[in-house]
DNA sequence: TTTGGAATTAGAATAATTCCATTTTTAAGT
DNA sequence: ACTTAAAAATGGAATTATTCTAATTCCAAA
């Protein structure tokens, strides 16, 4: 993790009167490590690689956080565990259903400020998930 | 329910292979029949007015069959039990983090054709869901 | 009307997430 | 550095959602 995205790390915390914590630090250094979608299971096996103690709850904790913060998104597909994503730009996610993969999709702004654009008066949206469910061609099964 | 609506569930189950049982017809009556996103053990909870001895593991699967039909849409919002939605015309869901309540929100073709139309070459979208998460007006807390 | 496969059932099993009581850590003030 | 109070982390138990399993029942086609 770079001085850039610590220092985000520690004011989006502090902007949200939760402290900068080795925990938190770590699970988030930890998901921006790797751009895929992992659980909260698998979190905590990459975690304890760096912090050997932590506990599956201290992760669900820190998780919270992260997201509450911004700084993470979470991402719901059918009825598996909630998988997390370390990519903030807008993009949608596309599941493969031959190969189980969740792949990223970036949007164009267009297309976002459509989305936004669609809701009326009385509907404030902080955020929004958009998400396929699809098959993808040999090539994309990387 | 009434016969059109019958005749769609028969021929899209049978499409698939599937029988239309008195589980099926009823579960799917029932979501027809209140235009909410009930969770399996509320639709369990009504489906028993009038098959009092369904088993919940029943409605599971009525709904799996269902929703692999195309007949109901699978809802999941943040880490709650899935929900189910009756409701097939293209809209999104927004859920209103104040009264936690979520509504459906009819999208624009135009919208829902520019997302189609995002996806590139190779990536073949067969549905897609979007959620809103944000705050409603005192005058949609119906 | 049989009959074989599909579907249902109840309950056990599993898996994900939350809760709780206790201990540790942190930030802020001395 | 030394308190201290509040926040956070911890481990394990508890809860909740969902799936599995083995035994029955039902249905559609021959």
């Amino acid at each position: 993790m770079n001085a850039k995205e610590r220092k985000g790390l520690h004011s989006a915390l502090k902007s949200k009167g939760l402290r900068p914590t080795r925990q938190r630090t770590c699970v988030y250094e930890t998901i921006l490590g790797k751009k895929d979608h992992p659980n909260a299971d698998e979190i905590l096996l990459r975690v304890r690689r760096n912090l050997p103690t932590i506990s599956l709850a201290t992760v669900y904790n820190c998780l919270d956080a992260l997201v509450d913060c911004g700084l993470v998104r979470q991402v719901n597909l059918d009825r598996s565990p909630s998988r997390f994503c370390p990519n903030l730009t807008p993009h949608a996610h596309f599941k493969c259903n031959r190969t189980g993969k969740i792949h990223d999709r970036p949007m164009d702004p267009q297309v976002v400020a459509s989305l936004e654009a669609s809701l009326p008066k009385g509907f404030t949206a902080e955020n929004f998930d958009l998400s396929f469910i699809g098959s993808t061609d040999e090539k994309n099964h990387s």
